[in-house]
RNA sequence: GGAGAUUUACCCAAGUGGUUGAAGGGGUCGGUCUUGAAAACCGAUAGGGGAUGCAAGUCCCGCUAGAGUUCGAAUCUCUAAAUCUCCGCCA
């Protein structure tokens, strides 16, 4: 949520920021609203006053044998005079919310304006890889491995969807393993949430109202309760309403969830086998700071990310978003991304964002300053810490052999029982 | 799924519809005493939002949340959430 205090001060120059991420918006009715609102809450206060006053009273008069009939007369005149402003009063202050709700997070400054075509990559590791043998795609190699089952998977529960199996299950934990372990040597708490959230976690995240349809809802079955799309979800949660000493800041977690995502809209025919499905797993990376901290936060969740993928020895690259590519919650966001040999693109497996305070004021999560006492709105910052399911295929691409074997990288050849390639299972 | 109980500040906890700006403990912090500590004693300890004001301050709302009854609600009624106990069901 922005501030509305922001708003208020300069109209003109907030509206500027929304446009850049592409929100359309005009405050004259929203200021209109704020000024009905003092006027309402000066009128209400003062009657309240008046009724405290009198109703204090009563004890008093009533021993010193005065006329309580008078005052009882008097305080309900005054509360049926109050009733229509304090009506009034509920209905701005609703109305106001729902002006405030649904608008994104401001964009950081520097960001350039427009969508995904102004996205600057401001790293590259490794070179695009080209074989000098016919290279396969990864669908066909997870089969001719036999480390995952589309067919299966599509058979039990529908497109999109695939089962991992034996090794290519051991592989994919291996890398859940991988991330689990370096996050816990750099000092971060895991977390396991629960994966069924109710709908006010979805609104503090700020993925509610806007895409409450791309969630799995659990409507009709537990009223108000969904799926989580993401352990971020469950983890900008975890400290709501909460004042948090400003001395235990940052506070530093990662969890591992699957993802559950509708995706609603069509497939791109590039995008087979296990680039987008309705589940993938993924490790999330979470930090709660400061204000001063925001940014050294940021700076340490994409060099963790970039840190794991070095580590695979992948080909891959770094992205820093354009305004209108980053997700409403956001103010600033560096996607990894890896290079996928059959397709020649680069492939989100990581997307690190800042969200400034936008989601601690929608979920009340705010810290005390040491300095000065106060209590200020903290600051929340994701990243994915990786995410698998993209990382495999690109892995088994980038990694295959010319006899269409997989060399398993170093670093996850210990979950693996130190074995060192994958080779055609016929 | 069913039945019951509970929810008050950092924790425990009292609280007959009106001086409740919430008793009393504990803890924490400060002090007295002590070479130091403990004990004892004394003192402090409600927070958060909002309105107004240059400020000091004043006012409004806060007893899980939301509605209601009433001149007046921590207290009565309804709804919801959470916790606990018992019963049922169960991979």
């Amino acid at each position: 949520m922005i501030d509305i205090k922001l708003i208020l001060e300069n109209p003109r120059d907030i509206e500027a920021k929304l446009a850049k991420k592409g929100c359309v918006v005009n405050f004259d009715p929203l200021i209109k609203l704020s000024e009905k609102r003092k006027a309402l809450i000066l009128r209400v206060e003062e009657a309240k006053a008046e009724r405290n006053r009198l109703s204090a009273s009563v004890p008093q008069v009533k021993k010193e044998g005065g006329d309580i009939q008078a005052i009882f007369a008097r305080v309900k005149e005054i509360s049926a005079n109050s009733a229509k402003d304090e009506e009034e009063l509920g209905k701005v202050e609703e109305e106001i919310k729902a002006f405030l709700l649904p608008l994104p997070n401001l964009p950081d400054d520097d960001l350039l304006a427009g969508g995904k075509e102004n996205n600057k990559v401001i790293h590259e590791y490794g070179k695009p890889q080209k074989f000098d043998f016919s290279a396969k795609d990864h669908v066909e190699l997870c089969e001719s491995l036999g480390l995952i089952d589309y067919v299966r998977g599509a058979k039990m529960s529908g497109h999109g969807c695939w089962v991992y199996t034996g090794l290519g299950a051991q592989l994919e934990w291996a890398l859940l393993n991988f991330f689990i372990s370096e996050h816990l040597k750099d000092g971060y708490k895991f977390i396991l949430p629960p994966h069924i959230l109710n709908y006010e976690s979805g609104y503090v995240a700020g993925q509610f109202p806007k895409f409450i349809d791309d969630v799995f809802s659990l409507e009709g079955v537990e009223p108000k309760k969904f799926i989580l799309p993401t352990a971020e979800t469950a983890l900008v949660n975890l400290h709501r309403d909460e004042i948090i000493p400003g001395n235990k800041l940052p506070l530093k977690y990662f969890a591992y969830t699957p993802c559950y995502r509708k995706e609603a809209g069509t497939y791109r025919t590039e995008e087979r086998g296990m680039i987008r499905g309705y589940q993938f797993n993924k490790v999330e990376m979470f930090q709660y700071t400061t204000e001063e901290g925001d940014q050294a936060a940021f700076e340490e969740l994409v060099s963790k990310a970039i840190s794991l993928m070095e580590k695979l020895g992948l080909t891959f690259r770094v992205s820093k978003l354009a305004a209108e590519d980053i997700s409403a919650s956001m103010a600033r966001t560096y996607d990894i991304e890896v290079y996928i040999p059959s397709m020649g693109i680069y492939k989100e497996v990581s997307s690190v964002s800042t969200a400034h305070d936008y989601q601690a004021r929608r979920g009340m999560i705010r810290y005390r300053d040491e300095t000065t006492g106060k209590t200020k709105y903290a600051r929340t910052l994701n990243g994915s810490g990786l995410a698998t399911s993209r990382v495999f295929p690109a892995m088994i691409e980038q990694f295959q052999q010319p006899d269409g074997s997989f060399k398993i990288p170093e670093v996850l050849r210990p979950w693996m029982g130190g074995l060192e390639y994958i080779k055609p299972v016929k």
